[in-house]
This record gives structure tokens, C-alpha cells and sequence, in this order.
RNA sequence: GGUCCUGUGGCCGAGCGGCUAGGCAGAGCUCUGCAAAAGCUCCUACACCAGUUCAAAUCUGGUCGGGACCUCCA
């Protein structure tokens, strides 16, 4: 089998993945910011580096995933005002600032439960780890790298500059950073135009605040992510994981820091899923044109005709490949919608058969399949689907891949092949790998609602009902069950072998 | 302005020098009381121009689009 291999934005090559300590994966991934609701934008990292995660725990690998929480707000400048996002929404929403925290927190956590993403290991807050930062801040000055000035304590981007590569992971050149870097406000404090802060001093109005050796204040842009990156993970860990934006000035300024402190870049591989876009725009806040999940959920968004379930969404990400952007559209989700309908049936149809010798001595692993070429066919589709995770993580060929083995599930069921085409083996093998590829890995679940004992009680009535009508061939009635049924979302189908089936819209 | 990415069939999207990805839509056929589902078949594209090569969607140069980052951003 092939060894996995991934895109590392920081050496800009596809590397071989080797962990540090044989076995164990440490894995850090920036979370959100809690001071509002995430958006289709969001989900795209937090799917993409959920399947990461998947993958390397299929792969045997022990996992730590720490993914943090922001929610000591962010200096932010808009227009000429600075602003703290948290307390100044806190405000308007009439919130404390810790209640409107928890409040998108809590949804933050509803929607990664809807995407069925895994649970990190570590999900640590910005907030709960102030005294970190604070010492990772007093290294840095200690080392010569920051300077305090009124109560804000900014790194030293020159200086670092001289000594270490700055710009590596973001391809981009101090001397040009000088020219290009704009004018903003309250720049004056900074020796340069391109450092950044580790400590803001609080103006008075400033709700969150936090006691230091610098007087009260808040925690600068970056900070929170070296500090708790190194607490939980160690000054050296395997992956980092973000969307493209934060490459620079985030990650950037993180190298930074963490370089400073603790004489190592933090993280060997660092892997960068790209945007999603609106209309060939990216989705953000800068262009005002975010979906929320809540309104992809539901369907409520004026871009959107419909709703489109968690699972579409994830579907439809995971079949473009991480680091392509992404263009929504509500044709692109459509189509998604029903690809994904018809391979998690075929899946369902797949979990059912049984694979069953003419005679009964033979053991299942000593048939051999009487179509040599199919039983060929599916033992490569399948097996080229570990290659194709390990080149990168390629989601969209390995799905297609399981496209292309669904025709014969879907022949074997109706018995146009027979199961026995394919060896004892192959047919285990085949299972095997479509749980562990839709399930385990791509973390696909079923959404057919109503699986309550109740319905399908009415339902298997309706159905017996219905037989009876078409055995005296009183279609009028069989067809008025079936269409009045399908205007509730309920479709029956009849099978070829006389069954009757049922899907819920 | 600087740095970088990108342009694929009706739509979405893989692809990274030879071998028609895949999904959705569309057409035909099979099965079926009729549907639906499923199966089979068809629809063979790579912005444009020039080059490298036996061979280019894939490499190089140019032209014209689109986008990202340089500022909070997933």
C-alpha cells in the first residue's frame, strides 16, 4: 500500500507523513471565533480536517486534536475605531460578553454535530488560558524579540526577520511587506509597520480585560494559538491545520512566536483547505455575503431554493478536493443531494446482502467469484481508494471510485449479477471498505428521518392495504395510496421481487 | 501596485505528459399494471495563441478572463 503524503503549504511540497513520535499524531486546527454564528464558509475546515483526523485514526494512528475556541475577542479595527468584536456585540445584544460566548459556542457545537464531525480531543479557550500566553509573552520580551509600550506589548517583526525566515509559510518578502504594508490608525506605537501585538492595553470602556505585568489588558491577534498549541501538543507537533486566509498574518505570526519560545517552527506539516466561494467571491465577512448554517439547514437564505441537509453540505465538500476553492451553487448542491441519495442506498442494499455458496460445504473464503474480470475490477476500485486518501487526501476520486462499484451492489440486489460473481473475500472486502470509506472516514451518516416503530407499523398497513388493491387490480386505489403518500414525502417502490419498499424525502 | 492561485463537456467537479474520472441534468432501451428505483447504452470537454515533445488538458512563453492574500476573515 501507499504511504500517505500531504501538501505541506509550508515547504510547498507533497511530503511523505511521518509523525514525530511513532504511533501518536498531534494535530492542532484553528476554531472559531464565538462572537457570531458560523457560516457555509466555516464548515469547510472544520469537515475537511475532520476527515483528516478520521483518517489517520483508520490508519492505526493515536490522535490528539486540539481545536480552540476564540472568545477573548479579537482587536479589531473597523473603519477608524477600534473595536473589541465580542464586547461590542455583547453590547447590542444586551449580552454579558461570557453569555453571548456560550450562546455561539453552543450553536458552534450544534452545527459540528449536524456535520458529524469527531469531537476533538482538546477544545481549549482563549480565555481559560490567559496566564499562558501572558508567560509565552514575558519569553518573547525576556529573548528581545517584543517591546511594552503603553501597557501593549507588540513582536519585533524586523528583528525576527534578520535571524529567521519570516514570510516562508506565506511566500511573501519583508522588504516588500515595508512598501506595501498601508497606512492604519494607531500604528504609531508599533517601531514598524509590520509587527503585530501580543498584548493590548484596555481602554476604559473595554469589558474584557485581564490583569498583567503590562497593566490591564487583552491578549494580542495570535498569541492564543502558539500558547495553547505548545501546552497541549508540545513545542514540536505534527499538524497544523486552517483555511487559507490565516496563512498570513496568522500562522505566520504563530511561527513567529513559537520560534521565539521555543526555538522550533510549531508544526512539521501545515495543510491549508482553500475558500468557498458565492458567485466566483469568496464567502466572508469583508463581502457580506456569508450563508449561515442554520440558514443552509433550513433554507431560508434568499440565495438558497431549498434547504440542504448537513450531509449534502459535507457531501458536496468533500467531493471537491480541500485545497480548490468551492463555488456554492444551488445546482452544485442539488446535484449533491441526490448523488449522495443514491450511494447511501446503494450502501444500505450493500449492508443487507449475504454472500451464500451453491453448496453449503464451501467456505466463503476458499470461493473464487465465477467473473474473474469483475471480482479484478472491484478489488482495484477498492484498492486504489487507499492510494488515492493517501495522495492528499483526494475525497472527490475517492468517491467516485465508489460510484463506479455501485452499479454492481445495485445489480446484485436485483440479482442481474449474482453475488457470487465475485469471490467470498472480495464480497468481505467490499463491505468492508465501503463502511469504512462512507462511515468512518468520509463520516457520512443516514438522514432518513422517522425511524419510529410507529410510522412504519402505519406504513406496512398502508403497503398490505395497497397489495391487496393490486392483487384485485384496483389500481385506482394501490396508485392513490402511492401518490398520496409521496405528496407526504414518503415514496414506495415496488421492488422487482414483489417487496415493497420505502424512502423518506 | 506586490505575491500567489486559477480558467475543464448544459451545471458541479477530478486530473499534474500517453490510458475517455465521477456526480447531477438530458436522450434511448430493459424491467414494471402504471410509476419510482435500478440496470444497460449515448452525450468525449479541457479560454486563446505560439513553442517543447514521438505524444500536452497536463510542461514553457505570451494574450485575455476569474480569484485569493497583502486588513478582521475558515
Amino acid at each position: 500500500m501507499s504511504e500517505l503524503k500531504v501538501l505541506n503549504s509550508y515547504t510547498r511540497q507533497k511530503e511523505v507523513f511521518t509523525p514525530i513520535t511513532p504511533g501518536h499524531v498531534g494535530m492542532y486546527v484553528c476554531g472559531p471565533t464565538v462572537s457570531g454564528e458560523s457560516h457555509l464558509g466555516h464548515a469547510r475546515p472544520y469537515i475537511t480536517f475532520d476527515v483528516v483526523y478520521r483518517y489517520l485514526t483508520h490508519l492505526g494512528y493515536k490522535v490528539r486534536y486540539v481545536r480552540n475556541i476564540t472568545d477573548a475577542g479579537h482587536f479589531e479595527e473597523e473603519g477608524r475605531e477600534a473595536e473589541d468584536k465580542i464586547a461590542k456585540k455583547a453590547v447590542l445584544e444586551k449580552l454579558e460578553p461570557m453569555e453571548l460566548v456560550q450562546k455561539y459556542t453552543n450553536l458552534f457545537h450544534w452545527a459540528m454535530l449536524q456535520f458529524n464531525n469527531v469531537e476533538p480531543s482538546i477544545e481549549p479557550t482563549a480565555t481559560g488560558h490567559i496566564v499562558e500566553q501572558i508567560e509565552m509573552i514575558k519569553k518573547i520580551i525576556e529573548d528581545g524579540y517584543a517591546y511594552e509600550v503603553n501597557g501593549s506589548v507588540y513582536f519585533d517583526v524586523k528583528k525576527y526577520a534578520e535571524h529567521y525566515p519570516y514570510g516562508k509559510l506565506s511566500g511573501r518578502v519583508m522588504d516588500e511587506q515595508l512598501e506595501t504594508t498601508r497606512e492604519l490608525e494607531g500604528q504609531d506605537e508599533k517601531r514598524n509597520k509590520q509587527d503585530f501585538a501580543l498584548w493590548k492595553a484596555a481602554p476604559p470602556q473595554h469589558i474584557m480585560r485581564w490583569v498583567s505585568p503590562w497593566g490591564e489588558g487583552f491578549p494580542g491577534w495570535h498569541i492564543e494559538c502558539s500558547a495553547m498549541s505548545t501546552k497541549y501538543l508540545g513545542t514540536e507537533f505534527d499538524i497544523h491545520g486552517g483555511g487559507m486566509d490565516l496563512q498570513f498574518p496568522h500562522h505566520e505570526s504563530e511561527i513567529a512566536q513559537s520560534t521565539i519560545c521555543n526555538k522550533h517552527v510549531p508544526a512539521r506539516y501545515w495543510m491549508h483547505n482553500n475558500m468557498i466561494t458565492v458567485n466566483g467571491k469568496k464567502m466572508g465577512k469583508s463581502y457580506n455575503n456569508q450563508i449561515k448554517l442554520t440558514e443552509m439547514f433550513a433554507g431560508t437564505h434568499p440565495l438558497l431554493e431549498q434547504a440542504y441537509s448537513p450531509m449534502t453540505i459535507r457531501f458536496s465538500i468533500l467531493q471537491t478536493h480541500y485545497r480548490s476553492t468551492l463555488d456554492f451553487s444551488n445546482e452544485a448542491l442539488k446535484a449533491a443531494e441526490k448523488g449522495l441519495k443514491r450511494l447511501w442506498e446503494g450502501y444500505e442494499h450493500l449492508k443487507k446482502l449475504e454472500y451464500r455458496t451453491q453448496n453449503t460445504g464451501d467456505s466463503i473464503e476458499e470461493t473464487t467469484g465465477s467473473d474473474k474480470e469483475l471480482d479484478e475490477k472491484v478489488n482495484r476500485l477498492l484498492s486504489e481508494m487507499d492510494d488515492f486518501m493517501n495522495d492528499d487526501l483526494n475525497t472527490a476520486k475517492v468517491l467516485a471510485n465508489l460510484y463506479e462499484v455501485l452499479p454492481v451492489i445495485n445489480s446484485m440486489r436485483d440479482k442481474l449479477i449474482a453475488i457470487t460473481a465475485i469471490s467470498g473475500t472480495t464480497f468481505a472486502r467490499l463491505q468492508q471498505y465501503f463502511k469504512a470509506y462512507i462511515e468512518d472516514i468520509l463520516g457520512l451518516k443516514g438522514e432518513t428521518a422517522n425511524e419510529d416503530g410507529k410510522l412504519n407499523g402505519v406504513l406496512e398497513l398502508l403497503i398490505d392495504i395497497r397489495r391487496d388493491a393490486r392483487g384485485r387490480k384496483d389500481f385506482a386505489t394501490s396508485d392513490k395510496i402511492r401518490n398520496q403518500l409521496q405528496q407526504l414525502g414518503i415514496l414506495l417502490k415496488d421492488e422487482k421481487d414483489g417487496r415493497v419498499s420505502y424512502s423518506f424525502d
